[in-house]
DNA sequence: AAAAGTATTGAACACTCGTTCAATGTGCAT
DNA sequence: ATGCACATTGAACGAGTGTTCAATACTTTT
């Protein structure tokens, strides 16, 4: 993942693998049948990770839970580099293979889900088409905010942007 | 560009460029030096073509060219997998050379700038700084309809991204 | 018509890639 | 200690890569 998220794809080579583990070419064949099985183990592991941003958290009312989802999005742990080319190779990746596509797809709609469950909690009246709804709206902008920061716009503007999320998620329920 | 956005950079070789050329593998060295000075090219020439969205047009009110800008964002010929597909592509590249980079920032500055201008002449009591402050937040959402048209979301939600960045756009100037 | 300049070709080179595989090392039950 | 399963190694292979270059075709100038 390190290398992906440094030099990109094609920075990603069967011999970088094992150089970057400390290991021998053959060990990397032994544990991955293929390239692609490979990729895919990383890409599993970086999509568990992002479920994990709108995971339940019972120790907390429904409002904590949605607000720290949403301001965990643009925290120091998830704003690095690292992280946000990571994810970008990822798309980029998944733009250029079927089979990663799939994976980023389920991916991402079990996050938007989970995402509108945390609304649906915190704004029990809303039915759920109206949760998914803003949900998707939320998710556009953390989807900029992620891209944006990469392309190192000022840390206001992002400020911003997750404010406004929040004031999407915690809109009052119009009769 | 096409095999860019179809396949990726590693599926842009100088062969594969020069068979979707219909021309000989000598001849696409003959006019690029390099590769990178290739991929260079194509790169400036996805700027150019960005930058003219927010280009002045000034057979038009002021009001009306910053709507089009805005919603020229949604339009059929932008919400195209293969643009779309393309940029993030190059987003990608841009991410794992410091060469790409450097382009992609100065154009993305660029682009910054000239959204500012349109926002600026639509409301000229606003301060310059407030105009970058509404073009940095704008594009943080059209990044985010850009990325999210590709996952496949609903064209409702993308919809609704561009009403909010013309609300951001036309908000009233507060004392 | 001859010469000069430009365009175009495809073979050749050195290199990296993913994958395979026989050989060797390691840990553990018997 | 012997045998056996698992772990690890690095060399080898064929395919694909970017780049170079002499040879050829086409245009323009003289």
């Amino acid at each position: 993942m390190d290398l992906l998220s440094r030099h990109g794809i094609s920075g990603v080579s069967m011999r970088s693998v094992a150089r970057e583990a400390g290991v021998a070419l053959g060990l990397v064949n032994y544990y991955y049948d293929d390239k692609t099985t490979l990729i895919r183990a990383a890409l599993r592991r970086v999509d568990e990770h992002d479920l994990l941003l709108v995971a339940p958290d019972p120790s907390l009312t429904p409002e904590e839970q949605l607000r720290n989802a949403l301001r965990r999005v643009a925290g120091k742990d998830l704003l690095t580099t690292r992280y946000l080319s990571l994810r970008l190779h990822l798309w980029a990746l998944a733009q250029a293979d079927e089979d990663y596509a799939q994976i980023n797809a389920a991916a991402f709609d079990r996050y938007l889900d989970g995402l509108a469950a945390l609304v649906s909690k915190a704004r029990p009246e809303l039915p759920w088409e109206g949760c998914r709804e803003r949900a998707a709206d939320i998710v556009v902008i953390q989807n900029g905010v992620w891209l944006t920061a990469l392309l190192g716009v000022d840390t206001a503007s992002i400020q911003r942007s997750i404010a406004r999320t929040e004031q999407i998620a915690f809109a009052p329920v119009q009769e």
